[in-house]
DNA sequence: GACCTTCTAAACCGATCGGTCTATTAAAAA
DNA sequence: TTTTTAATAGACCGATCGGTTTAGAAGGTC
């Protein structure tokens, strides 16, 4: 029997995955086993604790992947350059609209109770964050919150209908929209 | 044993709450049972294919309702009369963002796969009778489209985010910013 | 080379899964 | 009243669930 040796790292983004087009519900032992071809027993020896503590993990990974590429940058960089790459990463992050939001689907189900604060808090910090960035950039602090929420509620909608209607090019095409607008408020 | 009689309408009700809540891949038999009340033998009379049966005529139910409730207005009365109601059956259908879209649910995992069809036609639906409706009000064909697309984005991104930050001020404060936009380029 | 630790493979476990079946009830049809 | 039919309750089934355990392979240390 053949041994592959696997880093955590590698664990935690192929289980990501599957999370990803499973949700945590569909997401079962077995098809984490057979998509990413780790054994159960390398899947216990990272996640002694189990499912749950993969999807936890998982989560804090993506937090952690974007505080570090695109809320810290918001929070710290100047405004108009912070925002016209968080535009940029969010096209990439997602591939486009191929790639659903992992925090956002958890959203949607039961799922959410098990994982409240750290959905909660990517939310929060992602609107907070780019509002900062705008009110920075010169704008009113409730004009500043709307347009933030605006454009998270328009990342989050658009993932949706990308695979609700097989598009691959409505994300791109709202993006552009949204970007648009924000560009045009802040000119 | 105390026997309660349901009628095939409530049990696709009561069901589609279960789903609504929990995701298909969530929604468990015994789940089911336990939230609806209905027996085993009562959901296996009603739908013999069992739950995907119910999860296909619950979205046939909802498809239906959104047809005469809110894509026929939007196709054959006044534009400007049609387009006020659906922000108001919009907002009541979905109470105010305290209850998700199933449809949209659905899309984002690999339950879509099930029910491809019956999702894309939802969503182009509601978007081309927008649109069709915008277009009668006066809008160039491009326009109307790109509107109409927003509109129905941002009710599934306000719908992700009002569970998510777990706010029940989000849902109704995003679709007065879109209906106040729509309004302003119908003026 | 012997030994220890880290990691993988997969058999195995009780619980729960979706689904079937039988018994029974209530009401309609005769 | 008797019979039939529609519907409900819940025990039951094999399969799969999340999780545990055992066995052993690979690699470092001495």
């Amino acid at each position: 029997m053949a041994r592959t040796v696997f880093e955590k790292s590698d664990a935690v983004a192929l289980v990501a995955e599957v999370f990803r087009e499973l949700g945590y519900e569909g997401a079962s032992m077995s098809e984490i086993t057979a998509r990413t071809k780790l054994s159960k027993g390398s899947l216990y020896h990272f996640f002694p604790e189990g499912k749950e503590q993969m999807a936890a993990e998982i989560m804090a990974d993506i937090d952690a992947w974007f505080v570090t590429e695109m809320f810290r940058p918001l929070e710290e960089q100047e405004p108009r350059a912070a925002i016209a790459r968080m535009w940029e990463t969010t096209d990439s992050y997602f591939r486009s609209g191929r790639r659903v939001c992992l925090i956002g689907a958890f959203a949607l189900d039961e799922t959410r109770d098990r994982f409240t604060s750290m959905i909660h808090g990517y939310f929060h910090r992602w609107i907070e964050a780019l509002a900062g960035s705008l009110i920075k950039a010169g704008l009113r602090n409730n004009e500043a919150k709307a347009l933030a929420e605006e454009a998270v509620v328009g990342i989050q909608g658009a993932l949706t209908l990308a695979r609700a209607l097989g598009d691959d090019t409505i994300f791109g095409r709202t993006l552009a929209r949204l970007r648009q607008r924000m560009e045009a408020v802040l000119s």
